[in-house]
DNA sequence: AAGAGTAGCAACCGCAGCCAG
DNA sequence: GCTGGCTGCGGTTGCTACTCT
């Protein structure tokens, strides 16, 4: 017993969209907005399924989709990313404003994978004109941001998650505002971040500090625990010169202890603990991978996490 | 110049999750 | 708890442009 198909086919276009059915569909959305999708061809008089619609309006017709070459920069954050939480597309298009899962997939598919397994050819490869296949977007204006990574406000009291040691946490808030533009050109940190950080720390004995100054992105340290270890620790590049035998397996302890009632499922988690540790420590210690970092936990830790992102 | 092969991208397809009834 | 509709996601397909021979 089958599910009804999503739309007739019967009668239906198919393959490329016309500039017309691209107009009649952004006049809608823009008059009704986004939603709905299974009504839209017919109250639109689109011959178009739903689905084809909204794939449209997704991956093109949006007016904050950003056009052009992937940068090295984005490159970089989709590498990471993808080592991070695998194909989960529509996660890594999160992270970088303006693009789509799809682009970032097809990207993937027809650049990076090829990296990934270092197979890439060590000849520098042909740069090719774009394909003519799509019209000129309806709207060229690039939302792309300033990239300003605004510094997370740490105002968690300790988020400790160690498998015998579960205290209380607070509930989070988070505004994931900027984060996902952690791949921007600078970073922006002032002064009543920092103070906020501080005081965060000094008044309530929060152990989860974010620090940051002008110039260095890595000088930043934030503890909660992990089983007998701060991440601070596992940050400081000189982790294993502070006098710690480092196990990986403390990692897969959390994440694989799902015998506490503070938020944390391992089921929820993107990645093992094996796969945080491991990453994490490949990764630098800039901005762009706390970012990573920070939008991970908090799937990772659900309530037990707390960071503000300053609007 | 022309045909074959390859690459890039838009679009399609089917499945799964969520939610309301 | 079950069912069905809607939506979103990831894998795949097919078309077009480009490169190679």
């Amino acid at each position: 017993m089958g599910r009804n198909p999503c739309c007739s086919k019967e009668g239906l276009n198919r393959g490329a969209w016309t500039a017309l059915e691209d107009k009649i569909l952004t006049d809608y959305i823009k008059t009704h907005g986004e939603g709905k999708w299974r009504n839209i061809p017919k109250v639109a008089g689109l011959k178009r399924c739903g689905k084809s619609c909204r794939l449209r309006w997704l991956n093109y017709l949006r007016p904050d989709i950003k056009r052009g070459n992937i940068s090295l920069d984005e490159e970089d954050l989709i590498i990471r990313l993808h080592k991070l939480l695998g194909n989960r597309w529509s996660l890594i298009a999160g992270r970088l404003p303006g693009r789509t899962d799809n682009e970032i997939k097809n990207y993937w598919n027809t650049n990076l994978s090829k990296k990934a397994q270092g197979k890439e050819s060590s000849q520098p490869k042909i740069e090719r004109k774009p394909m003519m296949i799509r019209p000129p977007p309806p709207d060229e204006t690039s939302p792309e941001s300033s990239g300003v990574v605004k510094v997370v406000k740490a105002n968690a009291p300790r988020c400790t998650s160690g498998a015998n040691n579960v205290t209380t946490t607070p509930k989070a808030e988070y505004n994931d505002t900027n984060v996902a533009t952690g791949h921007g050109p600078s970073m922006e940190c002032d002064n009543s971040v920092k103070n906020v950080a501080a005081e965060s720390e000094s008044s309530d004995g929060s152990s989860m500090l974010v620090t940051c100054n002008d110039q260095i992105l890595s000088d930043f340290s934030m503890d909660f625990n992990v089983g007998e270890i701060c991440l601070s620790e596992i940050l400081d590049p000189d982790f294993t010169n502070l006098g710690h035998d480092f196990d990986i397996n403390e990692f897969d302890n959390v994440t694989e202890n799902d015998g506490t009632n503070n938020g944390r499922n391992s089921e929820l988690s993107p990645f093992s603990g094996r796969e945080l540790s491991e990453n994490w420590r490949g990764m630098d210690s800039d901005f762009r991978s706390l970012a990573t970092f920070f939008e991970s936990a908090d799937q990772w830790l659900g309530d037990d996490l707390d960071i503000v992102y300053p609007s």
